[in-house]
DNA sequence: CTGAAAGCGCTTACAG
DNA sequence: CTGAAAGCGCTTACAG
């Protein structure tokens, strides 16, 4: 505790107590070594006494290993929505971190354009040995670069134009098909909107496509639409503006996440219709918003703090070998009944994967 | 962009390239030194070429600085809406440090009591030049032993039991005094209640008084009351349930968080009282949920982020030099106007400090 | 004005 | 079995 006021104590002042060389203390104290018992007890309360320590930049130099680990926040998590899944994805690679002992740098890119994206942050700064990319649009050419940098990366989505990383995700395609078909088959929608993310992400394509899977297995088609959004709570207000809603048009909307149906929501609600009973609707992500929003709104719950603590674990062995052979891992998600799609309380029912 | 498979690459190498010593190398990229405006060129060329990339570790335990700081998080960011707080925090710290060129590390606690606290990764690792910390408990030891430690602290609230240190916050006791004030002068509301936080933290001891500041000034004292939480969703429910509310009770609700104002508006929909009706509510921090609800929430707009954003301008010279005369800073508050204390649409009106 | 040496604080391969 | 040397990759104070 008693830390000199100029500089730091270092190896060498545990050494010059104990009497011994600056090596000798390191091994005593990492302990896989041959110094007495003696000895090691004598370093260790010296370096207690001194307040020793150990110096990470030296130890980074020394092992051309930093300890830390970072992660890549996109600039996509500006709505307030999304803070909710990037705090659940650091805390799911915090705890993974933390018991290894590994620090977490968290990189996001400068609001305005002038800065350097997050990616080139963590490129140039080379403060990490490996790398976490929580979203990134199809065919992102950072991600390519990371690798090439010999940086050990684990993304965390959906990137089959991709197939020499390691991800670990959902399956968006299923999900989406399973929420679409609880519209159709428990609450007999017929004419069913789906409203999409940005479809320069892989997620949205997926769920597009589980959409599309359900309304045609149901030979429903015909009667069922898609547009486009942008995941964000504006995207989904305007998709619904004038459009046919309720007893002539469509009765059931499926939204590629819960914002986007906040935003229906309220359109909805501006133009008197009532929900479920006019129109159902369904959202995707369950990361808060859906459980507090009148009605609740029955969603597909994506455990991304489990993703993320996966990720993390699935990084760890690849900073050793990032040439490691690729994994993919699927969790399995599950469907949250809330009142949105006329079921009447909140009920969890597990998604077959 | 060519970086050879094996290790990587080094001043050594740029300067085997160009034909000069490596330490020319260094000067010529630092820019500000006398080398020959061809070198200087000619070393640029080589190092984008090489695909060079300092080594953060090399030059950190030259430089005995590491440019990066870190931002402490206690535990308490468990519950979902502390997410969006924490988020505005990291975003705030992030494009503070993004103009500096520095590195933002997370030390979260561990969720098992096993591991260390945020605060002791910190000082462990010795990886930080400094250190933001965004909320502890009254007469926690950690920040003392941080500054102890000759790291540079900058807290994000209200410490008054340590004058010694720097910190950026608001002023809770004017900003509740003027929510408590807009219930009784506004809504003319007589009978108020008060649901604080949890008293070991600053703000909830500030937010109370403020809220006792303003009954009493109005005569209200006796026909008031306080009764302690803790800032969660729970207790917000728990502080009502079973009380006198509404016409021969409270007209009013002033609790010192929005999550907290949640749980009390779902504990008075199943009561079937209406808010604000029956009685009125007002919660505090505006960190997203107080939009989301159905009546939307009152409360008081805290600027997490501009906070954060400060803090980070004031840690940095802190880190240059660390016995520096320490500073307060208060950040201005604003009252946002929702359905819950009885005005009819959301406006914004500035609060003086 | 320029080049080479010293040293930041570690750890491990090597000499004794 | 133990101690001292080498070296990780930088930057700057110093010698020429």
């Amino acid at each position: 505790m008693a830390q000199g006021v100029q500089g730091r104590v270092t190896l060498k002042d545990v050494a010059a107590r104990v009497g011994i060389s600056p090596a000798a203390v390191s091994m005593a104290l990492s302990g896989r070594s041959r110094i007495s018992a003696a000895t090691v007890e004598q370093v260790k309360a010296a370096a207690a006494e001194l307040g020793y320590v150990p110096s990470s930049a030296a130890k980074a130099l020394r092992n051309q290993r930093s300890g830390v680990i970072a992660v890549i926040v996109p600039n996509s998590t500006q709505h307030v929505f999304g803070h909710s899944y990037f705090m659940q994805v650091l805390t799911g690679v915090s705890s993974a971190a933390n018991e290894r002992d590994l620090q977490v740098l968290v990189s996001t890119s400068a609001s305005e354009a002038s800065g350097l994206t997050a990616y080139e942050r963590v490129m140039r700064s080379r403060t990490a040995d490996g790398a976490i990319v929580t979203s990134s649009a199809i065919g992102d050419p950072n991600i390519e670069r990371l690798t090439a940098g010999g940086l050990a990366v684990v993304l965390i989505g959906n990137y089959p134009e991709l197939p020499g990383t390691t991800s670990v995700g959902i399956d968006d395609v299923a999900a989406s098909r399973m929420v679409t078909e609880h519209l159709i088959e428990v609450h007999g929608k017929r004419s069913l909107l789906h409203v999409t993310g940005p479809l320069d992400h892989q997620t949205a394509v997926d769920r597009r496509e589980g959409f599309l899977d359900a309304v045609r297995a149901h030979g429903l088609l015909a009667a069922s639409d898609v547009v486009e959004g942008d995941f964000s709570e504006r995207a989904g207000y305007d998709a619904l503006d004038g459009r046919r809603l309720g007893a002539d048009g469509f009765d059931g909307v499926v939204f590629a996440n819960d914002d986007m149906a906040f935003g229906g929501l309220q359109l909805l609600r501006r133009t008197g219709l009532s929900v479920p009973g006019d129109v159902a609707v369904v959202g995707f992500d369950d990361f808060g918003l859906s459980r507090i929003t009148d009605p609740g709104i029955t969603t597909v719950h994506v455990p991304a703090e489990q993703m993320a603590r996966l990720a993390a674990e699935r990084l760890i062995p690849r900073i050793e070998d990032p040439t490691a052979a690729p994994t993919r891992d699927d969790l399995e998600v599950s469907l949250v009944l809330r009142e949105s799609c006329g079921c009447a309380r909140e009920d969890v029912v597990l998604l077959r994967n």
